[in-house]
DNA sequence: TATTAAATGTGATATATCGCACATTTTTCT
DNA sequence: AGAAAAATGTGCGATATATCACATTTAATA
């Protein structure tokens, strides 16, 4: 943990891009700049929250203790904050935020992120409206879990690490098959199977964790008819 | 549709109360009051949406079109916004939202409504708060919807309308079996059996739309056992 | 009130998915 | 390097749920 100069920081937030150099210098005497490894926890659910977590780089599920087993609500990937409707209300933290790669976080201060919404419209406005993005695409993602489904929630998370993750039609996955089940909200056998599957039709070349996409336009008509 | 003096209105929302009295009078101007009956569509899909919408009073169902059939993401009950997210960024309606039962809703100019949000800072951090709480909500509503069998959703359901809704134990339910089977991610059929089943081990007493809960306790570990 | 349409309940069957068991591979740690 | 632990793939049986079919009730409409 160490003290930043949030003038020069290159990957701000569109609200953070508001502030003016005075507010900035404020921000950066609030600002605990702090690197995880991937399996580190940097929010832990039902514990007090008592800063705003900004994903500077890196990647993070977003994820529940369930009954049995965790529950991925999604992935996030840096720029952008964490569980920021956590930080108002009751000041709990929902959610567990755990690094699946090596990222960057800078923790603010509520208060003072208060303030700046407080005394700087436009910092609020851009606030309401990453919520608001916020908020479609989680809707978005609470569909695709309730109508569709294994082998179309399965294409529909490997288009989500291709096109919204990583832009590329190859990568190594940054997860167990066991959290591609709890973010698909599937067992981890089926997870299997269906990769394996994948493989045969030549939909995917799987080899471990490593995936290649070989026929996009069928994995998305299988993500979209379900 | 009449002109409106939200000064003497008695149903603000949590952001309107900020307002000072000068703030009201503009909305007074900018704000057109509609009532709705069961079964009228208030907000459609894919329309484009130049108006932010305050549910004054009454119930109303958030639904999106699937490729057979529909999905109720919520039900949302006055006073509170509707479909706030869509109102900012492609101000295109992602939902739908249709009347339960009579409802009157208030439709307020979005550009009038965001200049409330950069000149009055109680107003925009009270929209933040309501953003918040909503996806807190929305994330609770999709870990039901997720990790539940049908027996567990359906009895979600049913307190959902006691706890939240009604705040009784006897109701009349304001939906359709298939409309039920809609909000709990399940089919009509299968809500009927439950719905059978819950009424023979006497935990409900279901006589058409008439519900009377038996027995709470039950209704809820089986709500949360899954 | 008669007629039609919509909503509802329920049995039988098909099917998708889970859960378990176990072999095998990969990773982690000493 | 070697041992222990974790992750992974796969067959098989159990099970929850969807789907289809049809009777019956309830509501809507002329």
């Amino acid at each position: 943990m160490d003290k930043t100069i949030c003038q020069l920081c290159k990957s701000k937030s569109a609200a953070t891009e508001m502030l003016n150099d005075n507010e900035l210098s404020v921000l950066s005497e609030n600002c605990a700049v702090t690197n995880f490894l991937p399996g580190d926890i940097i929010i832990k659910q039902d514990a007090h929250s008592t800063n705003v977590a900004f994903l500077k780089s890196g990647l993070v599920k977003i994820h529940v203790a369930g009954t049995v087993k965790d529950k991925i609500l999604k992935l996030t990937k840096a720029p952008a904050y964490l569980c920021l409707p956590s930080n108002f209300g009751d000041k709990i933290n929902h959610f567990s935020a755990t690094a699946l790669e090596p990222t960057t976080v800078c923790f603010i201060d509520v208060n003072v992120f208060k303030k700046f919404i407080y005394e700087n419209s436009d910092f609020a406005f851009q606030i309401i409206l990453e919520m608001s993005k916020n908020e479609l695409q989680n809707f978005h993602n609470c569909l695709n879990n309730a109508q569709k489904q294994n082998i179309g929630r399965v294409a529909d998370v490997i288009l989500l690490f291709a096109n919204t993750i990583y832009n590329s039609n190859t990568f190594i996955l940054p997860v167990t098959r066991e959290e591609l089940a709890a973010l698909a909200g599937i067992t981890r056998e089926s997870v299997s199977r269906i990769l394996t599957e994948f493989n045969n039709d030549k939909t995917l070349k799987v080899n471990g964790r490593q995936i290649t996409i070989l026929n996009e336009k069928l994995l998305k008509q299988i993500s979209e008819k379900g």
